[in-house]
This record gives C-alpha cells, structure tokens and sequence, in this order.
RNA sequence: GGUGGAGUGGCUGAGCGGCCCAAAGCAACAGCCUGCAAAGCUGUAAACCCACGGGUUCAAAUCCCGUCUCCACCUCCA
C-alpha cells in the first residue's frame, strides 16, 4: 500500500496501511438534513467517492458509513417555519441529499445511518462517560448532560489547541455547564419542542447534543478502532474535537486517520446564507451537466479551497468535451478497448503515483490529459495499437475518477433514430453540394444545422455530428 | 488572543529542495489539415526573480526568519 494521505491530527502526510489487511473502515460526517443540498455538500461526499473509488481500484473492501444528522436545533427550528414535523423535512431533505449525490455518481454509501436510530447507543456512550467522570447532569436539575473538557487532559489534540486559548462561550452559565468549554452530550426537552423529538433516558426527557451521534454510530458500525474518519474542514472544530474526546474517554481508539476536505468560496467569499451567495446542487445540474459538474468538483485538490464563480462549468464542459472527442475519434478509428477486470492494470503509472500522493486529482487528471493527447496523435499517425491503448487508458482514468461520460452512441430512442436520419439527409445534401463546389450551399446547410445546436465534423472517410 | 491554510501566467490550478528556463485545462495567436470551417496536431506568446525583504544550501517556487495581504476555525456549518 503505497498510498499517502493528510492526516489532519497529525497535522502530515501520513502512509495508509488498513487496520485489517485488505478492508478499510470509512466514518464521515454526512449532512445535517435541515435544508437543501448545495455545493459544499456535494463537494465534500464526492472527495470522499473519489478517495473510495481509488481505495476499492487498489483491491480493498471498503466499508463506508455516512450519517445523515436528522435531528438538530436548526431541524426543529426549520421545521417550526414550514409547519411540518420535524421528521417529514429531514426526511424531504435527505432524499434530495440522496438524489443529487446520486445524479453527480456519488456512490450510496455502505450504510447510513440517521441519529434518531442509534438513540440508545448514545445513551449508553454517556452513561459510560458519566461513570467514568468525565460528563455531568447539569447542576441546575434539567437533562442536560456535559462532557467536561478540562477533565479530558487531551482535549485538544485534534486541532491542536489548549483550552485555556480558546474564546469563551458567552451563555454557558445560564445552561447549568461547568466550566464555559463543556459541551453538551444530552439536551433537555424544552417548552414548546415537539413531543416526537424527545427520548426518555436516565437523564430526563430530551435529545441528543450534536456530537454524541458520531461517536456512537461510528464505533456501533465500524468498532473502537477504525482507518477513516472524514469530514469538511469546518467539522475539525468543535464537531471532531469533540467526538475524539468523547471517544477517547470511553476508552475508544477511535479514528486511525483524520481527513478534512476544504471548502467552497463563491467568488473568493465563503458561501453562507446571510450573504446570499450560496451555490445549491441543482444550480449546478442546472447549469452543466453531471459529469461537468463532477469535473468541476475535482478540479482543485481536496484540501485546497474550491472557489465557484461564472464560467467554472463550462471550463470543466469544454475539458470533457476534449476528452469525449477523443475517444468519438478513437472508437471511429477502430480503438479496441480492452480493460481487464483490474482498473488499476489499465491506468498509467503517473495516474497511480498522482492518486497514491494524498488523491492528488488534479495532477491525475493532467495525466488523463497528456494521455488524450497522445492519442490524439496515434490517430493522425493511423497508429492502432497505440490509439487502443491510449484509449483503454483513458476509460480506465474515467472509471477510477467516476465521471460518467454517457456518452452517445448509435442512436436508440426513437428521437435520435428520427434526428440521425433528418441530419444525415441534410449531410448527403451538403456533400453534394461540396461535391459539385456549391458552397454557399453546403455552408447554408452547415449554418442551418448550427443554429440548431447541431456541430459538423469532416472526417477523412465521412462527416459526423453532435448536439452541442 | 489562540489554531490552521493560502498568495504561482489573461483565468482556473498543480508542483512543495536538483527531473521547474514551473504540469494540465480554459482563453489567445500562428502553422499544418480543410473549398472555408469544425475537430485534431504542432508551435508561439503568456509566471520578468512563483506576494515582498532577508537568510540557509553546491542547488529554493519548494527550507528558515521577518513583513504585507487574504481566508478558515475557536461550540449552527460540507
């Protein structure tokens, strides 16, 4: 294994080896479903597709748990807004998560979990934390539950930072803490909640902190000890501080590698509602399609900011366009494809080095780039073997990369079959025409295609169109 | 106040001690090809010294020190 990766706790590059040979245990921290999907979402689960497409081309088993967060202050807030139940708008929201993860070639996870399903293993993590001093009941009598920070002499270590460093939290008093950095592991029911979103527990009344669900749901799913715990980078803090701590207290091991994926900036301004800049999913899949948009996303590396701004999809759609060009003309000129059932045999060396050194998409995509235009070249030499294997390549890359090209072949549907034989009679026409030197004619013919969306392209042996 | 990240061509964005007189894509220009285009290939220009100023080294975009600017996180956040 010669795979590299950024661990972000150690704060280096690290060299992966799994727990158990040949598996690998992936734990991230999936949306909070409390309103639609935008780009930042999509940006983080397809990072963590990538790195488990790339693990799975290596020959791993890998098992990958993804949360949804379906219940929380924003999910009951929300919820209290459009009149529904809480439930019925994390679950809208979920499927919308799911339908565009999908759409974009995100894998379904291996499983995933929602917090209101592993209720009682969170209770029995806090009680475990209670017993062994490191949480409390609130002092003033009401369910809350803490996890006291200071009792945890490696609170901290995640993101590298001392206690007594960090800024206060202003209402910690009025909420029965202990000290101003405890945070909650269990919430009281208050006035005016929905009865649905309450748990009897030991405590009282009430529903989980925010943190709790990860460690629980984690550890139930993946064990004490697992390879991946992943997440955005505004996770790292206090969302993963605190799910370390309180795993470690309980004597977890917990996450062998930490990994944070950068964010996205709109026009080099963080995306946030009160600006009113944010990007949702089906903007983008308004604006591009799927595998543009997956283009897109993998353009910067993972840990690098993603800036969006006018003009990014359709950069990502014109390099695409490159690439399917490619293999239209190679499959013309008689590419035989020949992918054995190991992607990773199929893929050049570059591309393997580029992704073992912490996924390194972008320099795997260069690599996918050189290789088209070296095919490109072994196509005007009319050199075969070498179109073949340029283009093997290629589809190799592609699969690794997960970006479904979909790419049009002999028409199907019978639109396409009324379309190809509408345009092939105009192509007829316009080579007669070119034939007999009539070429306002054929030009006419060109320019009429065009207005409709519709490119021509001379090859040597015959003309082929497309639909821009 | 604390912690972490970034500043590379017109744009996006890699590289993070010698293979860098800096990848790849987009955009531009020229040549080949074409009746002309498109597509493709080749080449050119584009980063004056890779934010700025010092330093270490035989060698620095890459390491160190300082400065400036920007961004993120510090209990809502992918």
């Amino acid at each position: 294994m010669s795979l590299s990766l950024f661990d972000s706790k150690s704060q280096s590059l690290r060299s992966f080896e799994p727990i158990v040979a040949g598996q690998v245990g992936i734990y991230l921290c999936g949306p909070t479903v409390q309103g639609l999907p935008h780009v930042g979402h999509l940006r983080s689960a397809l990072v963590y597709d990538q790195l488990r497409r790339w693990l799975e081309a290596k020959g791993l088993a890998v098992t990958l748990v993804r949360n949804i967060t379906d219940i929380d202050d924003k999910v009951l807030e929300n919820a209290k807004a459009t009149g529904e139940q809480w439930w019925a708008l994390a679950y809208r929201f979920e499927q919308e998560f799911n339908r565009v993860y999908q759409v974009v070639g995100i894998a379904a996870p291996t499983y995933e979990p929602r917090a209101t399903g592993a209720i009682p293993e969170m209770i029995a993590l806090i009680q475990k934390l209670i017993e062994r001093g490191f949480a409390y009941q609130a002092d003033d009598g009401s369910a809350n539950v803490y996890f006291a920070a200071g009792k945890w002499a490696n609170y901290g270590e995640l993101t590298n930072q001392r206690i007594d460093d960090m800024a206060d939290d202003a209402d910690a008093e009025s909420r029965g803490k202990r000290a101003p950095h405890d945070f909650a592991l269990w919430k009281a029911h208050k006035v005016g909640d929905a009865d649905s979103a309450a748990w009897n527990t030991p405590f009282g009344l009430g529903r989980p902190g925010w943190h709790i669900e990860c460690s629980a749901m984690a550890t139930k799913y993946l064990g004490s000890k697992f390879d991946i715990h992943g997440g955005g980078l505004d996770l790292r803090f206090p969302h993963h501080e605190n799910e370390l701590a309180q795993s470690g207290a309980a004597g977890d091991e917990f996450a062998n590698f930490w990994l944070h994926n950068g964010l996205v900036n709109v026009a080099g301004q963080k995306m946030s509602k009160s600006l009113g800049n944010s990007i949702f999913a089906a903007d983008l899949l308004a604006l591009a399609r799927p595998a543009a948009v997956r283009y897109y996303l993998g353009s910067a590396h993972y840990r690098s900011v993603l800036d969006y701004h006018e003009g990014v999809l359709d950069e990502a759609t014109a390099a695409l366009g490159r690439i399917e060009t490619f293999l239209a003309r190679a499959d013309r000129a008689g590419a035989k494809i020949a992918i054995g059932n190991s992607l990773l045999a199929a893929v050049p060396a570059a591309f393997i080095a580029a992704m073992d050194a912490d996924l390194a998409v972008p320099t795997a995509l260069a690599v996918l780039h050189d290789t088209v235009r070296d095919g490109n070249s072994a196509i005007d030499l009319a050199n075969l073997s070498d179109v073949s294997a340029a283009a093997t390549s290629v589809r190799a890359m592609l699969a690794v990369l997960g970006i479904d090209l979909d790419m049009a072949e002999a028409p199907t549907s019978g639109n396409e079959q009324a379309l190809d034989q509408l345009i092939q009679g105009l192509i007829s026409e316009r080579n007669a025409a070119r034939a007999a030197k009539d070429f306002a004619r054929s030009d006419a013919i060109r320019d009429q295609l065009k207005a409709a969306g519709i490119t021509l392209e001379d090859a040597a042996e015959s003309t082929y169109w497309s639909v821009n």
